[in-house]
Parts: C-alpha cells; structure tokens; sequence
RNA sequence: UCCUCGGUAGCUCAAUUGGUAGAGCGGGUGGCUGUUAACCACUAGGUCGUAGGUUCGAGUCCUACCCGAGGAGCCA
C-alpha cells in the first residue's frame, strides 16, 4: 500500500501510466464518457472514463458510483487544457474499495449549522481542507519561530486548582473529591519556568466558559504563550511584532494555493511587515473620538472601537498602556504612570480585532501582593506564583495569542469556528 | 444574561389580504463521446420546531415553550 501514486505529484507522471488511491468528489456522465473528480488529500484530478477503454463492466460501475465512494484508479496521465487541474486520467482499470451511502453534503449550497452537524464529513470538502492545511503551516511557523530563538517548550498543565486571572469563567470539573478547573491560560506556569530557562513557550487548549455567541469565540481554543525573562514592555512589542511578520510572511510563501482557493486578497497580508505601529491607549481612545464614536475615557475597548483603531492602519497595530483598572492582576504598572499597565494588545486589521494580549508582569512581591487583594483573588491559591517574586525575581513579559483568531484573519474568514477541525462553542460539543 | 432574526421534503429555499404545501439540488429510472456545481425527460419524497388557542378553514393570526443564528457584555 506503501508506493502508491500522489494527485499531488500527478505532473511526474505525465505520458506515463499510475495508479491512485481517493474518494470520489463528484461526477459528471455523458453516455459514452465519465469525469470522476477524485481527491486524496494532496490534490484532485480528472479523470476520464471512456467506453471504449474499459471493460462493460467497470464502465457500467462508474455509472452509478455515489459521491464519496473510495476508488483505486489506474489510468494514462495526460495534460489536457479541458481538465479543471490541467491534468487527467484516462482510465484503464476503476477497483470500487467501498460504494459510499448517500453522502449528506451535495455540491450545493448547505447552511453552516447542518455542514457543523457533519464537520467530520464537510473537511472532505475544498475549502474546509485549505483552512487545515493553512492552520497547520501556522502551527508550525510559531513553533519554528520559538525553536529557532531559543525558547523552550514547557507544557503547562490542564488541569488548575483555581481562576488564573479571577476574571473569566471557568469549566469546573470535579478532581478526586476536590474542585479542578481547566485551564484558561498556561502564563502563570510559564512566569515561573522563565526563571529557569530564560526563554520559554506553551502552546496547548485553552477553555473558557464564557456564553459568548459571536463569530470570533470558542469554548475551547489554542493559544500559543511565550514568556521571556529580563524582558520589558518594549522587548516584548519587539518580539510580538517580529513573530507576527514570520508567521504571516511564512504562510504566504507555504500556502499560495489554498489562500487562493479561499480568495483571499493576500496583498492585504504582504505589508504585514515590521515595524507595526505603537501607539499607547490614550491615543487610540483619541482616534475613536474622532471618529465621531462615543467612548468614556478608562473603559476597555469593544469590538467596534477595535475595528476603528486598527482601520487606521495597514498592518497590525499594537496599544499599549490600558487603564490598569480593566486589566489583570499580574500587570505591572507603569512607573510614569501608574494609573496605567504596561500590557499590549495587537489588534489585527481588517476588524479581526485583537489577536495578542500581553505585556509585563509585576515583579516586585508586596505590590503583586496587594493586587491580588484588590482583585479579591484567594492568596492562598497563589502561593507558588508569588515564590517567583520571593527568589530572585526579575523583570519579565510575555504574551498569547489565540491560534484560531490569528488563522481566522489570514484565511479572511467570517467565523473562527472554521478555523478549528471540532470546533466547541456554547451551543456545539458533537461531533 | 440581554437584544434582533429565524425553524416548511435529506439539503437550500418559496408559498400574495387566512382558502388544494411547491421549486432547485440530492435519491430512483431512462438518454447523451469532452463534461466544468454538466444537461434533458420521467419519478418517489412532508406530523410546516412543540403544545395550546382564535376561525367554517391556520404554514400564515394569538400565547407559552424548545432549538438555532447574529450581536452586546467578556475575552484570545
């Protein structure tokens, strides 16, 4: 089963005979001929059955072959410009591995809440595996990046005895008797793993429990969370900026076709390229003002004011310096103005809104201490996270950034639940 | 949790002021030697989200509930 050919790498096999090894994605009939497009994963192709080619039998078989059905083709590989791909099979022997039921997904159009009832039939179809193939090169670009600069993997755990943040709602799941809840970020592990490895990343699942029922959230979603030691707010905008540019730059050159397959205009994601612009959150609450929108100063930004700060330019922008009030705990405040955090938010363009959220962490014990007061957090469940700050603490930063949101921009998507193979939202946990 | 919209054939949708539930795709049967979401002919396929109510008569009007979609809040 091992050397068989690839539609991928069809064009090697011009002039001469193969055999493939797919699913039949849909059928054309012309009396005397049959098209049979045919994937595999790597490509599709064409390919021509021919009456007088094949035996009664065979050609009789493609007659009534169901969409999905699985096929060993051995056939002529020819070009030929009539062909949707360029190149085709002119068919010598069709070996039906297995006639399909009637496959629910038609070439016409399906609303999304039935293609999500069959998300594990509708990633056969084009679309769906262009955005997997591109998450995948996005994937491994983030990892490349950390790998190539040093940092080391640590996975964080899933499992967590109480709130990171004390802000979001969490998935609570019963541990032996005791409350465990699932992870909604792995930082605070890696604020104390940077003390030991300087660089560090975790990229795994993330939950939170939110009811939002929007087209940019997830109930479970991947985030990728680099944290540096002996790093400030600067360095980490500096590091922000150069991993967005090598992943967007790395799936352009990677993924040309399945971008072109999902039509989008690429010309949008080419100026992505350092340096973005900095501008600190009292700028941007001025930007919103002038555009006529009404905001009152010290609150966060909604969605719509997102969309209008990051309209203003032609790659990500990053905000820097939030009222400290709407961030967390753990940000450090900054010694100018101590009103303010010294976090970062990139917002990507096109009103993707905000990718990345990070920042510098505070470092020094009594004022970490007196945060977690305020914010009426359980002193006792922190214990560990404040030990960083008691041997040898150290300016640190570091940020995440949701994969789904950051594949859900540079594929051009509407909703983030294509972003992800099983997507899980509030109202969705099957397939 | 709140706001808006929606639920009719396997799928996508239509049905006029309340008056015999329809089309395309998909399925079935037949035809066609260059099709491009092929095409042509015929054919099968329905508890109109659920439960009440108004009416001679309800897919259509009223009430409650269920489910879904988008948005707000919250966030990546």
């Amino acid at each position: 089963m091992r050397n068989k050919t690839y539609i991928g790498e069809i064009s090697n096999y011009k002039d001469k005979d193969a055999t493939i090894s797919g699913w039949l994605y849909n059928m054309r009939s012309s009396g005397k001929l049959h098209f049979l497009m045919v994937r595999d994963g790597t490509g599709i192709i064409q390919v021509v059955v021919a009456k007088n080619d094949v035996d009664e039998k065979t050609f009789e078989l493609c007659k009534e072959l169901p969409q999905e059905s699985s096929l060993k083709i051995t056939g002529f590989v020819v070009e030929d410009k009539r062909a949707p791909s360029g190149y085709e099979i002119q068919a010598k022997n069709v070996e039906l591995v297995h006639r399909a039921d009637e496959y629910p997904i038609t070439p016409k159009e399906h609303g999304t809440t039935f293609l999500m009832d069959n998300r594990h039939l509708w990633l056969r179809s084009s679309k769906q595996h262009a955005i997997l193939k591109v998450r995948h090169s996005i994937i491994r670009a983030c990892r490349d990046y950390f790998d190539n600069n040093n940092y080391t993997l640590i996975d964080a755990p899933i499992f967590t005895p109480a709130a990171c943040e004390g802000t979001s709602t969490l998935f609570e799941t019963d541990y032996f008797g005791s409350k465990a809840y699932l992870t909604q970020s792995g930082q605070l592990y890696m604020e104390a793993a940077a003390m030991s490895f300087g660089k560090v990343y975790c990229f795994g699942p993330t939950f939170r429990a939110e009811k939002s029922k929007t087209r940019r959230h997830l109930t479970e979603f991947w985030m990728i969370e680099p944290e540096i030691a002996y790093c400030d707010l600067d360095g980490d905008m500096d590091i922000a900026e150069e991993f967005i540019e090598y992943i967007v730059q790395r799936t352009l050159e990677e993924r040309k076709e399945e971008l072109k397959l999902l039509q989008r205009d690429t010309s949008k994601l080419e100026t992505v390229q350092r340096p973005f612009p900095r501008i600190s959150y009292d700028e941007a609450v001025k930007i919103i003002k002038d555009s006529g929108l009404e905001f009152e100063d010290g609150n966060d930004f909604g969605s719509l004011d997102e969309t209008i700060v990051s309209e203003q330019f032609d790659r990500p922008v990053m905000v820097h310096r939030y009222p400290a009030a709407v961030k967390a705990f753990y940000m450090k405040g900054d010694p100018g103005d101590l009103s303010k955090a010294l976090c970062v938010d990139v917002l990507a363009p096109e009103g993707y809104g905000e990718i990345i959220g990070g920042g510098q962490r505070e470092d020094d014990l009594n004022i970490l201490e007196s945060k977690i007061k305020e914010h009426d957090l359980p002193m006792e469940a922190f214990d560990w996270y404040l030990d960083v700050r008691k041997y040898g603490s150290v300016p640190h930063a570091g940020f995440g950034m949701g994969i789904e949101r950051a594949v859900s921009w540079i594929c051009g998507l509407k909703h983030i639940r294509e972003t992800i193979p099983f997507p899980r939202t509030i109202s969705r946990i099957k397939p």
